[in-house]
DNA sequence: TTAACTACTTACTAAAAAGTAAGAATTATT
DNA sequence: AATAATTCTTACTTTTTAGTAAGTAGTTAA
């Protein structure tokens, strides 16, 4: 079996959730959204995540390129973070988890 | 507050994620789709999950009442697991799922 | 009488994910 | 000289999730 054809064994859900899974990033995704958003903003706005948690699934989301950063460097520090073209690309499977969550009760 | 104002703290995304949330539950329901798919199936198509874990699932989702399941009483057993019409509505976040899967590289 | 079939169950262990709490960096302000 | 501001880092613990491996049930076929 080649390299290539690897990839191809898992199917798209599997593939797809490894990178936009787990419990915070699809939250984190939807919170940025178009805006330009400072790491303490994200704070207020998902309450219950940890700063640890936010800033290593930050770091993953920009290892994936997903999310990109630019920090000011002024004190006290300023960074913004804010979706890539491949992170905007979560916008329509966001849009139907919304969708999903008004539906079922 | 409220009690019925206490669902709305939460965001929809996070909403959704308790319910579809999670390594397998996606990745199930894709492969039940529109069929009738026995255990022993279902086992198969997801190759990688134990058998514990897909009943665990299984029976969380019949709770949560996206997948419904109908027993025929004969020996070996059989069970068809399906999608109830409230799990066919997982199909929209699916499809985005697996456009976004195949976007992505 | 033994093995095979299918859908589970259970006890135990291991690994992954998440939380907590403290602290570092750096300059302006009091 | 102490405090506040903001974005992180680190060590450690707890909780959650997942995996392993063995076993159960009840017929049928060898």
């Amino acid at each position: 079996m080649k390299k290539n054809e690897i990839n191809k064994i898992e199917c798209p859900v599997g593939k797809a959730l490894k990178i936009i899974g787990g419990k915070w990033r699809l939250r984190i995704l939807n919170e940025i959204g178009e805006e330009k958003r400072r790491f303490g903003e994200l704070k207020r706005l998902i309450p219950d995540i940890s700063e640890k948690m936010l800033i290593q699934e930050l770091k993953t989301l920009m290892e994936y390129n997903l999310v990109s950063k630019k920090s000011y460097h002024q004190i006290p520090p300023k960074v913004e973070y804010s979706l890539t073209e491949k992170g905007k690309k979560v916008f329509p499977v966001l849009e139907q988890i919304v969708i999903f969550a008004n539906v079922i009760d």
